[in-house]
DNA sequence: CCGCCGGGTATACAAATGTCTACTTGGTAC
DNA sequence: GTACCAAGTAGACATTTGTATACCCGGCGG
């Protein structure tokens, strides 16, 4: 299996699934040796200089890579959630106008397929994770902006299918918050088998209790005097 | 300043310090080597093993310390908000019988006080975030212990000074959330400088949502007809 | 046909690293 | 006083690392 696409080097290529690997199996970019790469693609020690000047420029073409090969499924997967739970959908219980069964249920196949999402990517997640905290100021700093794209995309989704009474920039900020909540489960959720169904109730009821604060204090300020 | 305690043998409190000295200035753990650590401590580098036996195990009881050294204060620090909110508690806009603007207040406080907090120890948060994520699983789930032990404390408080009107699990449920996300914002607030208000204000605001999302939805599930 | 160039290799070397064994010291128990 | 022990030092070793210089090869333009 190749990890990373075509089109690049094949050296290139190698080296980036040889540091996926290696981080996968708990090591930090920080502590990769260009030789150690090397060794672990098969390849000379020099070739790595051929495609990368330092650790870091490695780290942050990994990170592109990854966040590339994410986004696009991420929001495919969404919007399956989103069409999945329309289908099942009965008026349940209602909370200032909005259907919260419904919610209830995108909510619960949201959270379902990311978590498997991750569970068949755990390389990436443990990798953006590991380095969203890590030691280069670089990789810090472009894994936020990944980040912050993914909450964008999911704020965008959730104001297109009308899945709550907010305006946008609540909803951007909730987004945030989520995603950013999301991503740091995923690895608890990777590590911890025997915990994964505990991880994804809490997660939806996260969201879910998010959603409904968020709505209520909104509903409170329109209307201080209820 | 010695910012390991006293009664350990000196040259471990020094390889201690050290190691949280360099990793505060971006380095993770496994990347620092014994050598380095003994350098950077002004000792020989065969003192490190009189006291550890690898880089994992001074990780170990630099997370033992700091824990240690942060428990109490964070305690403190929460009482401190609280009060200081009551004294200015005047009779807010009520949610389901809690009063509203007393829950804000504290949370306001606390919020600030724990940034302030961390803007103290810098190094022991980083150094905390980074290795929670990090490469050694020993030490993150050593870490994840004492998180979770900051947010069992949280819960008590909270459910003491009765702030709001949730059974035990849900407030334990809602700490470990606010917790794990206050510690993940604080590498954010030591970071981006620029951006500490609106670091601060979105904290409080997810608290906030948080606690009214918990409270409507309970309110909801015992008079589902409402 | 020839020269060029991107991608890959071989060899070499100074510097740094982990680890071993052996030596010194300062206190403390008896 | 002496034996002991934890804490720290000194020196040596093989190994590993980053980096530099030089070489190889397959395709492409002219």
């Amino acid at each position: 299996m190749t990890l990373v696409r075509s089109g690049v080097a094949q050296g290139k290529r190698l080296l980036m699934d040889a540091a996926l690997r290696l981080m996968a199996h708990s090591r930090s970019l920080s502590s990769l040796g260009l030789r150690e790469l090397a060794r672990e693609a098969g390849l000379n020690p020099n070739t790595f200089y051929r495609h990368f000047q330092s650790v870091d420029e490695l780290g942050m073409a990994l990170i592109r890579h990854i966040a590339d090969q994410l986004r696009q499924p991420l929001r495919d997967l969404r919007r399956e959630a989103a069409q999945r739970a329309a289908e099942g959908g009965e008026g349940g219980p209602r909370l200032l106008g909005v259907d919260l069964g419904r919610g209830r249920l995108v909510c619960h196949e949201t959270v379902a397929l990311f978590f498997r999402f991750v569970e068949e990517n755990p390389e990436a997640f443990i990798v953006g994770m590991r380095e969203l905290h890590g030691a280069s100021p670089l990789l810090r700093a472009e894994l936020r902006e990944v980040m912050e794209g993914f909450a964008q995309d999911m704020a965008e989704d959730i104001q297109n299918l009308q899945l709550v009474a907010l305006d946008g920039e609540g909803v951007k900020r909730l987004s945030s918050l989520i995603s950013r909540h999301l991503f740091q489960m995923s690895l608890d959720y990777l590590e911890q088998v025997d915990q994964r169904p505990r991880i994804c109730a809490e997660a939806e009821e996260m969201i879910v209790t998010l959603f409904a604060g968020a709505s209520v204090l909104r509903s409170l300020e329109q209307a201080p005097r209820a």
